[in-house]
DNA sequence: TCCATTCTGTACTGATAGGTAAGAAACGGT
DNA sequence: ACCGTTTCTTACCTATCAGTACAGAATGGA
């Protein structure tokens, strides 16, 4: 009971989700916020608590829509398919018309004391994300589809490197085209 | 004449250096700039201009200094040799004590409006860097250390991805033995 | 119809951002 | 010793930051 939202949370959220998209934790402030979501700053702290709160809020809402591949790419049949299916929807994503590079890569990299806490959030969603896929890869190598020999690690690490540096390119002004032939080139390291 | 400046001026660039190595563009207050370098607010801006000028001044110091590796390596007798160090290069400046990351790369990528100058600064400086990559991977060609079949620009286009990438994994805590064997994989995509 | 509850808009808070005015202090030249 | 010049210190400026107090408005239940 009480009188009712008169917005939606999850489309505001979105909304929200471009500002933190285009111009980092840091850069976003609470005007732009409010002003691209349409409500006022206090509905924005009684929703979603602090910039902090909304932040993460934004994140997960970011992991399960625009960036969806990264968590069905383990999906894959094969080590080699999950893996091109993440660099090729990495390209996807950083290449976005109206929002260059990845939020949990750009969101919060060097950063003043005030943004530690968003900085060590996307830090772990980072390294989980690396760890699945080296756990991806080790099943792989169960699987046979890689040899003994090959370092699961290195090669885990090596494709997030890739996917890291996409972003950044994108940022760059980098095209579709020139980063699926960076990641063709990328590929071409695949063991075997 | 007049009253001598009780300062270094490279000295205290450097310090400026640590401060926005560390924290961006955004993140590096001003009262944390004159804190670390010692100096007085009007001291700064005599000396140095404003944050803007301030912050060039930084990235030249920066890329004449800890990283001249960019600039070294277009110098090497080979293509490959020309990436390797690079690559190399890259790990041992992102991995440095107290400072993860590059300033290029981290020091202005997702900002606010206010710190548009500063990123595109940065954006102009790591498209030269690319550039000149390719420029170098052209000659390779000509020298005929590369077969024509050779996307030159794409191959340059993944090294610098993967140099950004290292910078990334270093924020988050990747030890220069883990960024070594990444590059390992990368320089496997060494075309022949 | 009245009430407890919840949301909304206006207006405000203290803190901090980048940047500067003004005068005292330290020089070289004469 | 005096002068023009440059740097240094103190104190201040306006704008903006994240966050909130408060009262009016809209609901469901009794």
């Amino acid at each position: 009971m009480g009188r009712p939202r008169e917005f939606d949370l999850d489309e505001r959220l979105d909304l929200a989700l471009r500002v933190f998209w285009r111009h980092g934790y840091e850069g976003a402030a609470l005007s732009d916020l409010t002003e691209a979501m349409g409500i006022s700053r206090p509905s924005l702290y009684a929703a979603y608590g602090n910039k902090e709160s909304l932040f993460r809020k934004v994140v997960d809402h970011y992991l399960a829509g625009p960036a969806s591949h990264l968590r069905d790419a383990a999906g894959e049949a094969t080590g080699r398919a999950a893996v091109e299916r993440l660099l090729r929807g990495a390209v996807a994503v950083v290449t976005a018309r109206d929002h260059r590079g990845c939020l949990v890569i750009q969101g919060a990299l060097a950063t003043g004391k005030q943004a530690d806490p968003a900085r060590a959030e996307l830090v772990a969603r980072r390294r989980a994300a690396t760890d699945r896929l080296r756990e991806r890869l080790e099943r792989a190598r169960v699987d046979g589809e890689l040899g003994a020999d090959v370092d699961t690690a290195a090669l885990a690490g090596f494709v997030t490197t890739v996917s890291y540096g996409l972003s950044v390119q994108a940022t760059d002004g980098a095209t579709p085209e020139e980063l699926h032939a960076v990641v063709d080139v990328a590929m071409s390291a695949w063991p075997g």
